[in-house]
DNA sequence: TAAAAAAACAGGAAAAACCCTGTGTATTTT
DNA sequence: AAAATACACAGGGTTTTTCCTGTTTTTTTA
């Protein structure tokens, strides 16, 4: 709450077209003030330590560069418990909305929303404390039903960004490049999870990744 | 223009919410009007045949379903020449640029665009009668280096047949034998297809064929 | 804090992918 | 019928990928 006796937000999203749009569209709401928008997780941060007073909501988007939405969620989690933090991203792939909400999400809702929906959100989220939108309940309810996580491969931060970047036209020495490693320990993440998934080449990686949804096009 | 001496404008855009953001942001600019938010081709077709004075500006994403952007504006330089269209996406492929200008759109920007160079864009394009932000110049002057950016690659069969084996993991002497066709047949094909569509390595034909459809998950 | 596990890294080698130039033979165009 | 075009194919070269068997360093765990 400002002085104002209004809800305040932040915005973190790296697509500042929509950033400021949607810092409009909230401003307009009866209650709610966008006091601060950032670019991604690291900005946010920044942004966080030279406030005297914190947001009592952030908009975080998944998709950013630098510092994604996960591990943002993760430091906020540990860092500001208080700040109600909602998810927003294009996609509704379960696996990030169940993510999200492990790591400390009060709520995820994609960027088609409808505005009507979004202000509700914002409501709910001050007096309930979290926003289960039909979305969500419904990966919770299937997330029941899957088990055998043992089947699903689990793959850490570098292998994950490894796989990303096998899923362009970049050799494995440009990948080490950009990864600040030694080729031959890029050709050990190759090799491992090769052997791990049971493939034969970068190619077989791939579509593994496409079919997993590890990556989007 | 309306009664109010301001100039208009019309929203394509599928994702409500920053349809709706970006629609309070542009109102927010002095002189600037949002008359109407369509969601796709279809849906602005149908409410441009109600209204009787038409907006000035279009600003028309490209990616949305039922009708998409590339065909939308197809059908506005076909009826509506006078309405100034700028095309909004989410990538900066240059491929669209140019295929969007090709089509008549006045202009063309991303969503990550900074809402002040939104304004000049929108000023821009009153003005002058087209927006050519930096982006889109070095599409075009790229372009003339390219030989013929063909906008729709055609494939014959054996080429069609060989992509989808080259999004396997058969190597390409396996290929061969499968389309009994020798090895150096094959690599012809790749080559000459590399060389079409500006490839570097096979993983960039995959991508490429997933990305345009030319293979199924 | 010592032992175990995980991560980073290397040398070396075979296979595959990539890329160039060029030939013969159909097929289509003029 | 001659010319242009498209197609199947080769020789031969470089680069990248793939796949071994290791060592060293860092992190985790007992």
């Amino acid at each position: 709450m400002n002085n104002l006796n209004e809800t305040t937000i932040a915005i973190v999203d790296d697509h500042l077209l929509f950033a400021s749009s949607l810092e409009k569209l909230i401003n307009s709401f009866q209650g709610f003030r966008v006091i601060f928008k950032a670019q991604h997780g690291l900005d946010l941060k920044d942004k966080l330590k030279h406030l005297t007073h914190l947001p009592d909501i952030i908009l975080l988007d998944i998709n950013m560069p630098v510092m994604n939405g996960f591990d943002t969620q993760k430091w906020l989690t540990a860092n500001h418990p208080s700040i109600r933090v909602l998810a927003l991203s294009m996609d509704d792939n379960e696996m990030f909305i169940l993510r999200m909400l492990k790591e400390g999400a009060k709520g995820y809702f994609l960027k088609d929303i409808h505005p009507k929906d979004l202000e509700n959100a914002l409501i709910e989220v001050i007096e309930r404390g979290f926003y289960y939108s039909e979305m969500v309940t419904n990966a919770m309810v299937n997330s029941l039903y899957e088990e055998a996580p043992d089947l699903e491969p689990e793959f850490n931060k570098n292998e994950l960004q490894f796989i990303e970047m096998a899923c362009s036209e970049l050799t494995y020495k440009e990948i080490a490049e950009k990864m600040m490693l030694s080729p031959k320990t890029v050709d050990g993440y190759r090799r491992d999870i090769f052997k791990r998934l049971g493939l034969r080449n970068r190619v077989g990686l791939v579509m593994y990744a496409l079919r997993n949804k590890l990556f989007k096009i």
